[in-house]
DNA sequence: GGAGGTGACGTACC
DNA sequence: ACCGGTACGTCACCTCC
């Protein structure tokens, strides 16, 4: 039969001892299909250099014959081939070694105790990705497909008939068709428990959110049944919530289920009650239950469905370039959806009235609406990816950008007729870390003031354009000097790269063109998403070169990174050194952009020097405007007199505050500080003087002084970065830690501590015996806010105007005494 | 027991 | 372990007198 489909979930199954590929997916009506397939199972051997045609023939003979028992299954290499191929550039002459069992290809790569073998390769991809490369069926692509229905078939085993699809569909053959909307059925969800622990409490219920389909499930019994509550079912106990939360799963049909850290709370914790009544959640499309992978995270598995965690993808994708301070759903929803649940203050569950219990399903069911919500606003994301990484998209919403930028090499190397590198083992990495640091990027000594009128350049995709202009990878590296190299100085030694192009480089170019067709999306249209997605290619980019520093890739090469690092600093040096020499004064740079003062030059005259400079660069290495500045601020170190770098503030013609690196912007300082600090900023900036700022700040202090500020902003957070009993030194947020763990309130690694620092009876030398958490009773500590806190955000900036604000401070004091004498 | 240096730690910048 | 190096600042801890 012919139809259209588009591959969502990629699963694999053995019959007869073969491996066969299963994808589910849509047609073009919604109908749900699931496609069977198989591949070729090959992995390479890499012959050495100067074997005869004659030998490698009597090797093609010796290994055809290789058979073996492996697994519990009988294997062998079915055919040999002999291929002229490239590794890490270089052309080879490889054998293509076909086996039975993709899981025995180690096995057979082991009884290769060949001398003439050099290398083995290719046997360690995985098989989905494996299958993907030789079939190129892209997750989230449209297909016209042809293939044989299967019906109640006996071939692999029935299989069909066990399957919870419309069609199963033996593939023939697929061709890539114009690309169309697809709008996924989504169903999220999330339970509400009364314990945090796993396997500790119970589950008090669960929501679900789908199109037009809200519901919470519960089998705590009051009288909700009212209007407006028609959402809440209610349930004998949990073994028939868990069977019910089963049962929608089926009748709704999601493609995706998605929570919000489900990986690590929402599926353990259903697993954990499942296997505590004994019961089975046969929630995959075959009947099989959740299958959970443990590594250094546990992911949790769902049979022809993809379950998405979208914790992990916000945080590989976006974090870095939120405003919120913390993960939670409130804050990126906030951010993203421009939304807030409603608060919630959770109570012991016994000690919950009625009224309780009906704002805790309103709360339920609105964390599934977020995140169904918050789905919707990652999914173009989230199918971008998976059709530019070529990788499913379970796969693409858990890995970390360092595997993405490698699922995107190892899907483009055989347009380079490349043989893919091997993951380094375990010694390998182990040997890696050990490497010395190189050099990195330099950043610019600058000079405190307030300055006005400034100009900011910037190099777009700063490394990347820089390894793709200058080769720079391990295919492209050279042993030594040779004819036409190039030749880059990162301090102790030279390195050596070949000029033609690499498979590397040449990727990257791509994505820095990606890059840029999103950026140039974002000029037309600005929205959180397109930002949002704008610089997640811009984080694929600039990941690239971390790529090639990373002890665990198959491409590593720190060489490539500090030659990187070693020409942007010599890049912007020069930049710098022609900004000054036409009149201008650099003020500060830091990696790729550089701050300097318009001095008598007009905007034009600036635009037009920097499309002089442009000219120069090579490759496509391209520097911008970033923006006209009516002033600029920068301080001095708290300690000693000099410029502190990766701290200031800037402000825009239509007074847009630019703050980097104070502490407005850290969220391990108290909310008064940075307020005070961002006002004070403001007013300078705005004002071009100190005068308001100064009067502000004594008023604050007055505030201070007099116990007028609020619990709330004086609390510090901080987060516990590691489990309380490895800490070598005890800081206040560890004792408020522990002060929790003693108060039964759950925390874990990578919790936000909150507490603040009281006044004591006894004087106390150190400040983590002053800590108090948020709900316990006393006075915060004046001496400490004032010296600890608030000074220090606003000394700094007036200093910069001369004025020294403890001296004010401590005068006042002396005032005040002297009018008691 | 206080001064001063150092290391651990968290966070931010690019 | 899950992309890199650069930099600032606080607090605890240690040494020294």
């Amino acid at each position: 039969m012919h139809t259209t489909f588009i591959p969502i979930d990629y699963g694999y199954f053995d019959f007869e001892g073969r491996n066969y590929i299963k994808i589910t997916g849509r047609d073009e009506k919604g109908k749900r299909l699931c496609v069977i397939d198989s591949c070729p199972i090959y992995f390479w051997a890499i012959l050495k250099a100067g074997v005869s045609e004659k030998e490698i023939e009597k090797l093609r003979g010796k290994i055809e014959k290789i058979q073996l028992d492996a697994n519990g299954r009988k294997t062998k290499v079915e055919k040999v081939e002999i291929h002229n191929k490239n590794f890490l550039g270089k052309p080879v002459k490889a054998l293509k070694i076909f086996a039975t069992n993709y899981k025995d290809m180690h096995e057979v790569a082991d009884k290769l105790g060949i001398p003439e073998i050099e290398k083995r390769r290719g046997y360690d991809l995985g098989l989905i990705t494996h299958y993907i490369i030789e079939k190129k069926l892209v997750p989230l692509n449209w297909y016209e497909i042809e293939g044989e229905v299967l019906n109640n078939s006996r071939e692999f085993g029935g299989i069909d008939s066990a399957l919870d699809v419309a069609v199963c569909i033996k593939l023939k053959s697929a061709k890539e068709i114009e690309n169309k909307t697809f709008v996924p059925r989504v169903l999220a969800f999330d339970i509400e428990t009364d314990e945090f622990q796993i396997g500790k409490g119970e589950i008090l219920m669960v929501s679900l959110v789908s199109d037009n389909f809200k519901k919470v499930i519960t089998s705590k019994q009051i009288n909700a049944k009212e209007k407006g509550f028609e959402f809440v079912e209610y349930v004998k106990d949990e073994e028939e919530l868990l069977e019910k939360f089963v049962a929608y799963v089926k009748k709704l049909a999601p493609d995706f289920l998605v929570g919000y850290f489900s990986d690590g709370f929402d599926m353990p914790y259903i697993k954990a009650r499942a296997e505590f009544h004994k019961m089975k959640l046969p929630l995959g499309l075959d009947g099989s239950q959740p299958v959970f992978h443990r590594g250094s995270m546990t992911t949790c598995r769902i049979d022809g469905i993809v379950h998405i965690d979208l914790l992990k993808f916000v945080d590989t994708a976006y974090s870095q370039y939120m405003q919120s301070e913390t993960m939670s759903l409130n804050d990126v929803s906030k951010e993203f959806l421009n939304d807030t649940k409603s608060n919630f203050e959770f109570k012991s569950s016994t000690k919950m009235s009625d009224e309780d219990w009906k704002d805790y399903f309103i709360y339920n069911l609105q964390d599934s609406d977020l995140t169904y919500r918050l789905f919707f606003k990652f999914w173009p994301d989230i199918r971008e990816f998976s059709r530019v990484l070529q990788e499913p998209s379970f796969e693409i919403s858990r890995n970390g950008m360092s595997k993405n930028v490698e699922s995107f090499i190892i899907h483009n190397l055989d347009r380079f007729n490349e043989i893919p590198e091997k993951r380094p083992t375990h010694d390998e990495i182990g040997e890696r870390r050990t490497r010395e640091k190189y050099e990195g990027a330099f950043v610019f000594q600058p000079i405190p003031g307030l300055y006005e009128n400034l100009a900011i350049f910037d190099f777009t995709s700063f490394w990347p354009s820089i390894i793709a202009t200058f080769n720079l990878s391990k295919s492209t590296i050279l042993e030594k000097k040779e004819k036409n190299s190039l030749e880059v100085d990162i301090g102790k030694s030279k390195i050596f790269f070949n000029k033609s192009p690499g498979f590397f480089p040449e990727m990257l170019k791509e994505i820095i063109l990606l890059r840029k067709k999103y950026k140039q999306e974002l000029k037309i249209k600005e929205d959180a998403i397109t930002k949002a997605r704008s610089n997640a290619f811009k984080l694929l980019a600039n990941a690239s070169y971390g790529y090639q520093g990373f002890f665990g890739a198959r491409y590593y090469c720190p060489e490539a990174s500090a030659a990187t690092t070693g020409l942007s600093r010599d890049f912007i040096k020069d930049i710098i050194n022609k900004i000054d020499k036409a009149g201008y004064r650099t003020i500060y740079s830091d990696t790729d952009s550089i701050a300097f003062l318009l001095d008598k030059k007009t905007e034009a005259e600036t635009t037009a020097f920097l499309k002089e400079l442009n000219k120069k660069l090579p490759g496509i290495m391209e520097l911008e405007l970033e923006g006209f500045f009516k002033r600029g601020i920068w301080v001095t170190k708290r300690a000693g007199d000099i410029g502190a770098k990766k701290k200031y503030a800037l402000v825009s013609k239509d007074n847009k505050l630019k703050i980097r690196g104070f502490e407005t912007v850290r969220r391990d300082w108290c909310r008064l500080a940075r307020e005070t600090q961002n006002k004070v900023l403001r007013m300078i900036l705005e004002d071009g003087n100190e005068k308001k700022a100064l009067i502000y700040i004594k008023e604050i202090i007055k505030k201070i002084r007099e116990r007028k500020i609020d619990r709330k902003e004086i609390l510090i957070r901080t987060q516990l970065k590691k489990q309380i009993s490895e800490y070598k030194n005890i800081s206040p947020h560890v004792i408020a830690a522990k002060k929790m763990q003693e108060q039964k309130i759950p925390i874990d690694e990578g919790a936000l501590i909150e507490y603040f620092i009281a006044e004591t009876r006894e004087k106390k030398k150190l400040v983590r015996e002053k800590v108090k958490l948020v709900h316990e009773k006393g006075e915060y500590d004046i001496k400490y806010y004032l010296e600890k806190q608030l000074l220090p955000a606003v000394e700094n900036i007036m200093q910069v105007f001369n004025v020294d604000i403890r001296q004010i401070i401590e005068n006042k004091k002396q005032d005040k005494l002297s009018k008691w004498i």
